[in-house]
DNA sequence: AAATCGGAATAGACCGGTCGGTCTAATGAA
DNA sequence: TTCATTAGACCGACCGGTCTATTCCGATTT
C-alpha cells in the first residue's frame, strides 16, 4: 500500500513555512472567493511564490483546498477543546461559549461566514470527493457538541428523553444558516439571535421568541 | 394583469420561448453547479441554443443569473401565496405547509437545495450586487412569513411578546441551514428536524428535542 | 574542514483548453 | 422595409497544470 501523501493535515513533518504560508493565504482566498473564482495565479502573486513551489507542495487546487479545510478544521477542533473541556462550568454554558467564540472569529474576518458551509454549498453538486469530505466535517463537529449536550441531559439541564445527536445535528445545521444571513449582512445579528432561540428552547423553556423587543 | 403564466421577471414582456428556455435550464445548472462553475456554453449545448440569442436576450453572465434569480423568488412568492393564504388553516399550520411544500420541492431536483442560499454562499463576497440582492431575498420571505405569524400571535398560538419579525427571520436562516445540510447528505432529515424543532418551540412547548428515537 | 553529492524547494517560461463576450450575417415576421 | 431574433465563427484573456532549469542545504566522504 503506497503512502498517502494527500489530504495530511497532521504534523509528523515540519511543514515547511512556503506551504503555511500558502494555506494561511489560502484560508482567507477560499473563505472570500470560493473555490471556483480562487485562481492560483492571484494566490501565488498574494503571498509572492513561484508555480513550481504550489506544485511541489500540492498536488493540483482540489489537493489543496482539501488541506486548506483540514487545516481549518484542525483550528475548529481547537475550539472545540478550548470550550467544551472546562469542566467546571455548566456544559450548556460551555457549547454557548464556543459559538460565541466563533462568532467572534467571524467578525474579525469580516463576515466572510464558515468555510465548511462555504465551500459545501459550492461543491456539493459537482464534487463527490467534496460533497463527502464536507460532511463528515459536519457530522465530527457535531459529534463533539453531542458529547457535551450528554452531559447536560444526564445533569437535567436538558429534557431526560431528549435524541442529544440530533439536536447537536441540528444547532450546527441551524449555525450554518444564520452564518449565510450574517455574511450577507455583514453583521452578527442572525447569530445571536439563533443561539438565543436555541438555547432557550433546549433548556426547555419560557421566553423563547421574546428577544429584542419590537419598535 | 398579464396572463403571462411563468414569471414576471422583467415589466410585462411577453418573454420570448428561447428566453424562457434558457432561464428554466440555467436555474436547474446554477442549482447543481453555483454560478462560476456554470458555462455559457454548456447551457447553451444543453438548450441548443445559438450564442447570438443568448446575448440579445441577456447583457451579460451577471444579468443572467439574476434573471434567473428573479424567476425562481417569483416562484416561491407563488409558494407562499398558495400556502400562506388560506384563511381556513390556522396560520402556524399554514407557514409549516409552505415549508413541508419546499421540501418536497428539494427532493424532486434530487437535493439541490436552495438557489437563493446556494448563490448568496458563492458570491456575497465578490459581488456587491448579488449579495445585496440576495439579503433582499431573504428579507422578503421572511416578511411574508412574518405576516403569517403575527396573525399566530394575535390568536395566541404564540406568545404575545414574540418578535414576529425575528422569529420569521430565524425560520428562513434556520431553514437555509438545514437546506445545506440535506444537500450534503442526499436526505431531508435535517430539513423536519428542523421543522419540527422550531415548531415545537415558537408554539411553547413540550416535547423540544426528542424527535425520531435513537436507534 | 573542504569537497561533493542529491534530493527538496524555488523559479518562471510555456502550453492547450476553455472562458465570457463580440462581430457579422442570415432569417423571420409584421 | 424594418427590426427583432437566430446563427455561429471568432477573439483575447486567463485558467489550471507541465516542464526544465536552477538554487538551496544538509548528509556523506575524504
Amino acid at each position: 500500500m503506497t503512502k498517502d501523501a494527500t489530504t495530511k493535515t497532521d504534523a509528523d513533518s515540519p511543514m515547511h513555512a512556503t506551504k503555511q504560508r500558502l494555506i494561511g493565504a489560502g484560508l482567507q482566498m477560499l473563505l472570500k472567493h470560493g473555490y471556483n473564482d480562487m485562481g492560483i495565479q492571484a494566490l501565488l502573486a498574494a503571498t509572492g511564490t513561484p508555480k513550481g513551489s504550489f506544485y511541489h507542495h500540492f498536488r493540483d487546487k482540489e489537493d489543496f483546498a482539501l488541506q486548506v479545510l483540514d487545516s481549518y478544521m484542525a483550528a475548529v477542533h481547537d475550539g472545540l477543546d478550548a470550550c467544551l473541556q472546562d469542566a467546571s462550568r455548566p456544559p450548556l454554558a460551555r457549547v454557548r461559549d464556543f459559538f460565541e467564540t466563533t462568532q467572534r472569529s467571524y467578525r474579525e474576518e469580516g463576515y466572510m461566514g464558515c468555510l465548511i458551509g462555504g465551500l459545501g454549498q459550492e461543491l456539493s453538486g459537482i464534487s463527490e470527493v467534496f460533497r463527502a469530505k464536507i460532511a463528515e466535517c459536519f457530522s465530527a463537529i457535531a459529534g463533539r457538541i453531542a458529547g457535551c449536550l450528554e452531559e447536560a441531559r444526564q445533569r437535567g439541564d436538558i429534557p431526560a428523553g431528549c435524541n442529544v445527536r440530533e439536536l447537536a445535528d441540528l444547532l450546527v445545521d441551524c449555525w450554518e444558516g444564520a452564518a449565510l444571513r450574517s455574511r450577507l449582512e455583514r453583521k452578527p445579528d442572525a447569530l445571536n439571535t439563533m443561539l438565543d432561540f436555541y438555547m432557550g428552547a433546549v433548556a426547555g423553556g419560557g421566553g423563547v421568541g421574546q428577544g429584542t423587543a419590537p419598535a
